[in-house]
DNA sequence: CTGAAAGCGCTTACAG
DNA sequence: CTGAAAGCGCTTACAG
C-alpha cells in the first residue's frame, strides 16, 4: 500500500515537472502529451477519458492521476470532430415566461456542470415558417448531444419527428406523456388543477369561474380539465359562460378580470390557468375598486416569482421548474446511456401553495 | 446580363444534381465537396466562407451560389479545431433577476442569430472559491469567441484581468465605464436615479427616503448617487436615517418597507434602487393596511415585468435589457473586427416610466 | 488571385 | 488489455 502510493506520488511529481519543462510556450497539454508522459499510447488515454472498461486498473489510476497533475482537459472540438458529435446540450424554448426559462436553465446546469457539457440556448418561434428548418440546422450543424424541449415546442409532433429523423436525442417536458418514457418529463398539470379546485370547494365556494390559456396549449387544457374534475368531486360544475378564454398573458388576465365582475350571477372564486393571468385578474379587481379576496378569491398556477409580488399574494399550484430542468438533463444522459427503462424519477407533481388571494366564502 | 445569370443557373442545377448523385449516404456536404463541384481548391472555398477579400469576384459569386444550392454549412468544430477558436459566445451572469437575464439573452440572440454563432450560458457565483478558475476553464476549454459579462460579474476586475490574460474578448455591461470603450456597454444608471429624483421633487415631495442595494454593487451606488444629485437640484437632501440599506431582493424591500413607516418624520416618498425592492415596499404597505401611493409614493428602477404586475403599478426608471444585450453582442463583433474606435452606440440611458405608484404630495 | 501540404487534437476501425 | 494508422473537416503557413 504505502509503497504503491509513494511510488505514484513520485512519478507524478516527476511527470508534472517534466511537463513544465517541455511546455515552454504555455500551451494546454494534449492527449499526446499525456500519452508521452505516461508512456502509453494515445489510444489508451482516449479509452481512459472515455470511461472505456478495457483498461488495466493500475494503468488507469496512474494516467488519471497524471491527467489531474498536469491539468489535462480533452478538447471538445477535437473529440467532436473525430466522433461526429458534440458536448453541447440545446435548450429549445417557445415560452415567454422568463422565470420559467431561467429556472429550467438553472436546473439543467445543476446537472451538466462539471461534466464538460455546456448549455446552448435556442428560443424559437413556432409560428415562423422556418421554425422546423431552423431547429434542424441548429441540431445538425452543432451536432448536439441532445436537446431539451419545453412547452409548447415540446408538444410539437413535427419537431419530435424531425429530431428522431436526425438521430438527435431529445427530452420533452410536458404536462402529459406525449412520447416514450425515456424521452419525457411529465409535469402532471391536471393534478395541480384538481388541487386548486379542492381548495376552493373546501373554502365553501360554489360559484366558481376560470380563465384558460389557449386551447392549443396542452398545459392549459390539462389544468382546466383537472380543475373541472376536482370541482366535480364536490358536485360543482362551471356553467359555460364562467369559462373565459385567455392566452396565458398578464394582459389577457387584466382584460378578462373586468369581464368576471359582470358575470351573472357573480362568481365568488376564479381559477386562472397561470400566475400571469391571475396577476392580471387581481389588477383588474384593484382598478375597479375591489379588494381581493373580499369579493373574489383567485387561484393561479406556477408559483413563479410574480405570485409573491402581487397583492394579495397568490394561492397557486407550484410548477417546480428548476427540478424539472434537473430531471430533464438527467434523463438526457440516461437516454444516451441506453438506460431506457430506468426507474428514475421522470415526473413532478404540482403542489398547492396557500397564500392570501383566497378566503372562505361567506354569505 | 441574361447570359450570365442563365449560365450560372444551369451550372447550379447541374452541380446540385451531381451532388445528389454523389451523396448516396445522405451526409452533409463538406468543403471538399464544394471544392470538387466548383472545380476550385478547398483553400478558395475556405477564403470565401471566411470573407477573405483575395478572391476573384466571379469565382466568389459562383461558389457562393453553389454553397446555397447544395446547402453547405461549414462545420464549426472543424473550423474551430484548425483555427484554435470557436463559434460560441459565452454569457457569464451573477444576477438573480430572471427578467434581466432572459432579456439580455434575447438581445444577444437577436444579433448572433443567422451568423453561425451560438450562445452558451454560464451563471456563476462570485463568492465561490473556484469562481475565477471555473471561468478560466470555461473560456479556455471552449476557446470562446468572446464573453459578455453582466453586473455584478462585469464589475470584477480580477475576472477582466484573467480574460485579458487568456486573450479572450469580453464586453462588460455596467452602470459606468470600467474599461476601454471597445469593451464596455454603459447603462448610465446615475441618470436614471436623477430622473427619479426630479419626478418626485416635481410632484412636491420633500421628505424623501431611499432603499439602496449593496454598496459593493456599482449599479446601486450609481442609482442612489444620481438620486441624491437630482434631489440636490431641488434643494432637497435626505437625512442619513432616511437611507435604508437593502440588497436588491424583494425580501429586503418587504422588511425595510415596514421600517419606512416608523421613520420620524414620516417620508412621503421613497426611491428603491430596483423594482424588486420597490415591490417589497408596496407589499409592506399593503400588509400594514396602507393604500399606496396615498401615504407614500414609491419609485423603482428597471421596469422589469414585476413593475406592471404589482398594485399600484410602479413608476420606475427603465433598464432596456434587450437593447443592452444587442449592443453588447454588436460590440463583441466589432471588437474582433478591430473596430475599436468605432463611433457605435455603446451607451443606454434609463427612461422614467410614470405609472400609478407616485402622486402629487398634498398637505 | 490560387493551391498543395501539413496539421489542429482527438476517435474509429482494425489488428494483435 | 494495448497500439499504429488513418481520418474527421477545416485553417495555417508557405509558395507561386
Amino acid at each position: 500500500m504505502a509503497r504503491i502510493s509513494k511510488k505514484s506520488d513520485i512519478d507524478l511529481v516527476v511527470a508534472a515537472r517534466r511537463w513544465k519543462e517541455i511546455n515552454k510556450t504555455d500551451r494546454r497539454p494534449t492527449i499526446q502529451d499525456v500519452a508521452d508522459l505516461a508512456g502509453v499510447s494515445k489510444k489508451t488515454v482516449s479509452r481512459i477519458i472515455n470511461d472505456s472498461p478495457d483498461v488495466n486498473a493500475a494503468t488507469r489510476d496512474a494516467v488519471e492521476a497524471l491527467i489531474r497533475a498536469i491539468g489535462y482537459r480533452p478538447d471538445p472540438q477535437a473529440r467532436g470532430l473525430a466522433a461526429k458529435r458534440s458536448y453541447l446540450v440545446g435548450l429549445i424554448t417557445d415560452n415567454p415566461t422568463p422565470q420559467y426559462v431561467v429556472n429550467i436553465q438553472q436546473g439543467i446546469l445543476d446537472v451538466i456542470r462539471q461534466t464538460g457539457y455546456e448549455l446552448v440556448v435556442h428560443p424559437c418561434d413556432r409560428k415562423s415558417d422556418t421554425f422546423l428548418e431552423d431547429a434542424r440546422q441548429f441540431v445538425e450543424v452543432q451536432k448536439l448531444y441532445g436537446v431539451i424541449l419545453t412547452p409548447s415546442v415540446s408538444e410539437d409532433e413535427r419537431l419530435a419527428e424531425e429530431l428522431r429523423g436526425l438521430g438527435c436525442a431529445y427530452i420533452r417536458i410536458a404536462s402529459v406523456a406525449l412520447d416514450m418514457d425515456s424521452r419525457m418529463i411529465v409535469t402532471n398539470d391536471r393534478e395541480g388543477g384538481k388541487e386548486a379546485a379542492r381548495h376552493l370547494a373546501q373554502l365553501g365556494h360554489t360559484r366558481i369561474a376560470c380563465v384558460t390559456g389557449r386551447r392549443s396549449f396542452r398545459s392549459s387544457t390539462e389544468r382546466i380539465a383537472g380543475f373541472e374534475e376536482g370541482l366535480a368531486q364536490y358536485g360543482i360544475t362551471m356553467p359555460s359562460h364562467y369559462i373565459l378564454a385567455g392566452d396565458y398573458s398578464f394582459e389577457s388576465g387584466l382584460a378578462l378580470g373586468a369581464d368576471l365582475l359582470d358575470l351573472e350571477p357573480p362568481p365568488t372564486a376564479v381559477f386562472a390557468a397561470n400566475d400571469e393571468m391571475a396577476a392580471g385578474i387581481l389588477q383588474a379587481l384593484h382598478v375597479s375598486g375591489h379588494t381581493p379576496p373580499d369579493s373574489l378569491s383567485v387561484v393561479g398556477f406556477d408559483d413563479f416569482e410574480t405570485a409573491t409580488r402581487v397583492w394579495p399574494r397568490l394561492t397557486t399550484s407550484r410548477t417546480p421548474a428548476r427540478k424539472i430542468g434537473q430531471l430533464a438533463a438527467e434523463r438526457l444522459f440516461e437516454f444516451h446511456d441506453g438506460d431506457r427503462e430506468a426507474p428514475r424519477e421522470n415526473e413532478t407533481t404540482p403542489e398547492l401553495i396557500e397564500r392570501d388571494s383566497t378566503r372562505r366564502f361567506s354569505h
